[in-house]
DNA sequence: CGTGAGATCATC
DNA sequence: ATGATCTCACGA
């Protein structure tokens, strides 16, 4: 299990480091393969952007280690994980992920069926975006404020460094003003579980 | 393969 | 009114 002081370190370090990790949840093995980096006090991009503290976003501004997961668009959860220190409000929203081990669980999460029983198009949606990844690992807003060294939702490291990490502008963020250009997304470079090249 | 509309609701 | 998204239908 990866220590809680791994997200006590500057965001956009905790974000590249965090690919090739494996998040463990429900007995499902989820690598990390995409990740986009949120940080309050100078990204307009961010729900916490200038310090901005509401009901939604007050688990931004605990301790680090932490998971910040929301609803958007009505029906779809975002996972994200805290970092910094308190009343710094920054978090790392995880956007794709592979699943490693526990394939039937997940592929029953998001369709009711089993992994052998998906379409080419199922195995390839099943977890390559950020509400996508949610359901798949039954994440919810009931987990929101979870720590990341609980039994139900932890991080290993499986020592996969052997990869090239691609910096890019982050997804639908057209509000964001000059926050939009920042290069604050990070993927495995020709991963095939990244969302959107 | 790519495109576009609709779903659906907490938040501001 | 809007969104850190996804699915489905449609056309090529």
């Amino acid at each position: 299990m990866i220590e809680k002081a791994f997200f006590n370190r500057p965001t956009l370090k905790v974000a590249q480091d965090l690919l090739g990790k494996v998040i463990i949840r429900n007995n499902i093995k989820a690598m990390i393969v995409e990740v986009e980096s949120y940080i309050g006090p100078i990204d307009k991009g961010c729900h916490a952007y200038n310090f901005n503290k509401t009901k939604r976003n007050k688990v931004m501004f605990e301790r680090y280690g932490i998971a910040y997961i929301y609803l958007i668009y009505g029906m779809y959860n975002c996972l994200n994980f805290v970092t910094e220190e308190i009343n710094m409000p920054c978090a790392i929203l995880i956007r794709s992920v592979e699943i490693l081990e526990g394939k039937d669980i997940a592929s029953n999460n998001r369709y009711n069926l089993n992994y052998d029983q998906l379409s080419k198009k199922q195995i390839k949606n099943l977890s390559n975006g950020p509400g996508k990844l949610c359901i798949a690992l039954n994440l919810t807003r009931k987990q929101n404020k979870l720590s990341l060294i609980s039994k139900d939702l932890y991080i290993e490291d499986i020592g996969y460094t052997n990869f090239e990490i691609v910096k890019t502008k982050r997804v639908n963020i057209d509000y964001a003003k000059e926050a939009i250009d920042f290069p604050w997304r990070f993927y495995i470079k020709d991963h095939s579980c990244v969302s959107i090249k």
